[in-house]
DNA sequence: TTGAAAGCGCTACCAC
DNA sequence: GTGGTAGCGCTTTCAA
């Protein structure tokens, strides 16, 4: 190939600035740093040498020197995920603002693997931002010393600053929307069992049932992805069930796929709701009723808490975001059947 | 606050090791590294000792050394937007297999930063790949030397390997649909204007249209997002246009949007394409035609290339891919108008 | 085969 | 105010 891709020179070093100013290693590194008075007159050659030679000290060398990398990690299980998409722009953005670079790692679904990778990811920046919602608690609880400082994102944990949403409001919300529109046999479609935030739906249905006898909602298992909405369609037709909580969009768009193929009219025939309001949850056909939550804020939240404790500040409290709900056409009357 | 952030002990060095194995800190990384033939009890002594204490070595302090970090930049210019997010996808995947780890930044759509922040992102890794559809031509090539090695992302060079689309091809097949429905005169909702994607459409519909006289494309300015394709609703209703060749599928759905507001209706009153085929582009009401890029495999082709380039390999041949048009519901013959 | 020591590039302490 | 110099944690010659 005719294209050298190797940098045509290496980069200048401090040395070469001191040599060109004609000064000390020292007062080059005060100058740059802005730190201690220096004579002006030799600051303003040092600036001049630096950038004849467009000098900018290696990052990787003052990390190691300052102990700290101007960088924070963020580990998700699966970047196809909307709501994961969004978490990383949040925390993009803030970070960016203050100066942070960022690392991102995708355990793609493998929770086995996540320890290892949260570590390795760790080891190379000042703190993490961890979602791994299908670790358990033994393992997280095991891992966050070493991963410190660290903010959790959708689980709390009384080792680590967290930010969450409170599925069993939304779930609640979405059953008082369901029953009032008269459904009384509601399907729920899982997400990954081990989950917090599908235990978290799975106690709102409880306590919604235990106040509403007349309602009664059978769990369909399901799963996270448009895959798993579209195969938990033979068990949402087998329950006879009016209405579907799906546990997210993405599986609720994934039935509404399933239903359609199979000539199944929503809302007439059955009602669906996802959860999340992603940004195409406008878009589907029907347009998706579902909880909204402000996914880019759990990032910008998280960030924000991460970059406290780097400050040597106290994080905000942990917070948890109520979701939503905003009503679109995939529900309707249980009548209408 | 009761949660101490601070790890409770610094990670072992590898002094720690040397000192409980009773050996030298050149065997210890001897051993850890691999590298020559070490008498075996030592051998274990030092894994013993490392196990015990958690030892792993600091990245920071090999990548000093060695010269390498182990990490690839990828920057972006926008996290929201779904293709950037499938080559974050794809690169981070092909990435993480290889052993490296992925810095992303996001210049936010702001042109004139991208150079400092891909520069900063660069100084902290090995490589980097660079989606930058609206950097001139001239900043590109005065960035380049000091960005090497690098992959380009949707624009060429013959400084850096690159991977793209052939968004011409696409723009053709799409024109080929329309037209065969009998569509003569046909809006083009543009993107941005400096982008060297938005131009090879814009060849594309020259060329068509210097073959097919009988066809006339009007140009409607647009942008790269939902509110763009909104806000083009009323240039493309000033354009009697039957069609709609939208830059994008969030254009379109934009579009498609603003359309349904005002009654308009799709395919009937008027025919809508998109671009992209991004995972929601089939959910739209109506489902959306649109031309199909494999645009995960951009962010895999690109890593694959950049991994060649850091391995001293040669690297693949620079790629176009071709799009392949899926027709959905959002286009129709244009007799039914 | 093993250990001592130089050095990756930089910052910060300590004398001057 | 400025310049030596130690040292961040590691790898890798070079001797032994």
């Amino acid at each position: 190939m005719t294209r050298s891709q190797i940098p045509a020179t290496k980069p200048p070093r401090i040395s070469d600035v001191a040599a060109r100013a004609g000064v000390s290693l020292s007062t080059v590194s005060r100058v740059l740093n802005g730190s201690t008075t220096v004579d002006s007159a030799m600051a303003d050659r040092v600036h001049e040498a630096a950038l004849a030679l467009g000098y900018a000290a290696s990052p990787l060398a003052r990390s190691l020197v300052l102990g700290a990398t101007q960088t924070i990690a963020v580990v998700v299980p699966d970047l196809g995920n909307p709501v994961f998409q969004a978490v990383l722009r949040g925390l993009t953005s803030t970070a960016s603002r203050a100066g942070y670079h960022v690392l991102v790692a995708d355990s793609f679904e493998s929770a086995d693997e996540e320890p290892e990778l949260a570590m390795a990811a760790r080891r190379r920046c000042d703190g993490i931002v961890l979602c791994a919602p299908r670790m358990s608690d033994e393992t997280l609880a095991r891992l966050l010393p070493a991963l410190r400082p660290a903010v959790l994102v959708n689980r709390s944990s009384d080792a680590a600053p967290s930010v969450s949403v409170d599925y069993r409001s939304g779930i609640l919300q979405l059953l008082a929307h369901l029953t009032e529109l008269g459904h009384r046999t509601i399907s729920y479609v899982s997400g990954a069992s081990a989950a917090e935030s599908d235990a978290a739906r799975r106690a709102g249905i409880r306590a919604f049932v235990d106040d509403h006898p007349e309602v009664t909602v059978r769990e369909v298992p399901g799963g996270v992805d448009f895959a798993a909405g579209h195969g938990a369609a033979d068990g949402v037709q087998a329950s006879e069930a009016t209405a579907v909580l799906a546990f997210n969009d993405l599986v609720a768009m994934g039935l509404l796929s399933a239903l359609s193929e199979r000539g199944v009219r929503v809302p007439q025939d059955v009602s669906v709701t996802g959860f999340d309001d992603i940004p195409f949850a406008a878009y589907t056909t029907p347009p998706l009723t579902t909880a909204s939550v402000p996914v880019e804020a759990l990032g910008t939240q998280a960030a924000d808490r991460l970059l406290a404790l780097l400050a040597g500040r106290a994080p905000d409290e942990d917070v948890s975001f109520e979701p939503v709900i905003t009503v679109r056409g995939s529900t309707g009357d249980a009548l209408q059947r």
